[in-house]
DNA sequence: ACTACGATCAAACAAGCGTTTGATTCATCC
DNA sequence: GGATGAATCAAACGCTTGTTTGATCGTAGT
C-alpha cells in the first residue's frame, strides 16, 4: 500500500524538511521523520546513506530551484534595470518568497535555511558553499555595480546584513506576528517589499565614517 | 581539587555556552559539558535541576547583564541626544558587541543567542520574551521618537530586520571572515559601526510605496 | 516458471542519552 | 568530637539514538 502519488524518497525529503524546521538537525531522530513519512526506519539508510546525507539532500532539492530562480532573475534585472538596486534585491529576496508560500512545504524549508546558519554545522556549510557559493559572488558583484561607491568589505558587511535580515523575517523569528485577517501570502510579499526598501536604503548609506 | 578560581556551577555555565554555541542545544551533551567543566555527570541535575533549566540558567547569566546595559546607554542616548538614531541604535549594538569581545566566553554566548532565535523552543522563547520583552519595547518606543513618519507596523518589520542582521551578523555566520591582521575586538568594532550605518539608512528609508 | 534485483520489513546492534541513586567526602556548628 | 547537611562521586537506571542485518515482498526480464 503507502501513497503511490510520491515515493518513498520524496515522502522522506518532505517529512525530515518539515520536523528539520521544526526541531533542528540533531533534534529530530529518524524515527520521528520515518513515522511521519509513514516509512520503514530502515528507508532512509537505504535511500540516503546516513542521517548526515539525507541532510544535505533535503537542501540540494529546494536550493536547485531556489538558486536558478535567483539568477534568472538578477540576469533579467541586469538587462531591463541596469545599475537599478532596487531589481536585484528584488531578484534575491523573491524566489525565497516564492518558496515559503509554495504549498508542498515550501515554507517549512526557509525556516530550515535558518537552522542551518545557526548549527555551525561544518559540513553542512562547506556543501552550501561549494554548491552555492557562486550564486551570492554573482548577487555581490551585481550589487556592486549598482553601488559603485562601495568599497569590497563594505559590500561584504552589507550582504551580510541582507542575508541576516532576511533569513531572520521570512523563518518568523522576530515580533511581527502575521495579523488574523492577512493570508499568508500577503503577509510575505509585504515583507518582502518592506525588507527590499529597507536594504535597499542600508546599501546606499554613506561609506565614509 | 579542581579549580577553586570558578564554583562547580559557573563552570557548567561556562562550558555549557561554548558547547551550546558550538553544537546547539540539543546537539550538545550533558556529558559533553561536564567532561569539559571537569565535574561529575550528576553535578547539572544536581545544581540546575534538568538540561532545560541549565539552557535558560545560561541565558540568565548573560541577558541580565547586558540588558541592563542597553537600558542604561539608551537613557543616556535620549538625554543627551535627543531625536539622533544612532545613538539609540549604538545602544541596542555595543552591548552585545562588549559581551562578544569580552574574555570569560562572552563571544560564544553571541552565538547561542543566534541559537535560540532557530531552536524555536517554545519554552525558552516564552522564558526570553517574559524576562526581555519590554527592552525590546523601550527601543521600539524610542526609534519610534526619532523617526517619526514610521507607521508601527512598518517599525516593527524594521526592527526585525535590525535584529537579525545583528544576530547573523555578530555570529560570523556570514561571508565575512576576519582579516588576521585584524584583532577580534577590532572586527567586532568595525562590525557595530557597519551596522548602525546600515540600520540607521533603512529605518529612515522611504515609507511610502 | 524461474531468476534476479531493488524495495521494504521486523528485529536487533552498540552506543549514547538525561536522570537517579546511594555512598562518600568535607567543612561547619553545637 | 560527634552530628549535620551540602557537595561530589561512581555506578546504574530505562530509554532513544543512528545504523545494520537478513528475511521477505513484488515486479521485471528471459
Amino acid at each position: 500500500m503507502s501513497n503511490t502519488q510520491f515515493s518513498t524518497k520524496d515522502r522522506i525529503l518532505g517529512a525530515a524538511e518539515e520536523l528539520f524546521a521544526q526541531h533542528g538537525f540533531s533534534g529530530t531522530s529518524l524515527r520521528q521523520v520515518t513515522s511521519r513519512a509513514d516509512v520503514n526506519i530502515a528507508a532512509v539508510n537505504y535511500h540516503f546513506g546516513s542521517k548526515e546525507n539525507l541532510v544535505n539532500e533535503v537542501f540540494r532539492r529546494r536550493m536547485d530551484e531556489m538558486s536558478a530562480q535567483r539568477l534568472a532573475l538578477l540576469e533579467a534585472a541586469k538587462r531591463e534595470h541596469p545599475c537599478a538596486l532596487e531589481p536585484v534585491l528584488a531578484a534575491f529576496v523573491e524566489p525565497a518568497l516564492a518558496m515559503a508560500q509554495d504549498r508542498h512545504g515550501g515554507g517549512a524549508f526557509i525556516r530550515v535555511i535558518a537552522r542551518a546558519y545557526a548549527e555551525k554545522n561544518d559540513n553542512l556549510r562547506k556543501f552550501l558553499s561549494d554548491q552555492y557559493g557562486h550564486v551570492l559572488r554573482d548577487f555581490a558583484k551585481a550589487i556592486a555595480g549598482c553601488v559603485p561607491a562601495l568599497g569590497k568589505e563594505q559590500l561584504y558587511w552589507r550582504l551580510d546584513f541582507l542575508s541576516g535580515a532576511l533569513t531572520y523575517a521570512m523563518a518568523d523569528f522576530g515580533l511581527i506576528k502575521r495579523p488574523a485577517g492577512l493570508t499568508e501570502a500577503a503577509h510575505r510579499e509585504r515583507a518582502a517589499r518592506e525588507l527590499i526598501r529597507f536594504a535597499s536604503a542600508g546599501l546606499k548609506a554613506d561609506t565614509k565614517f
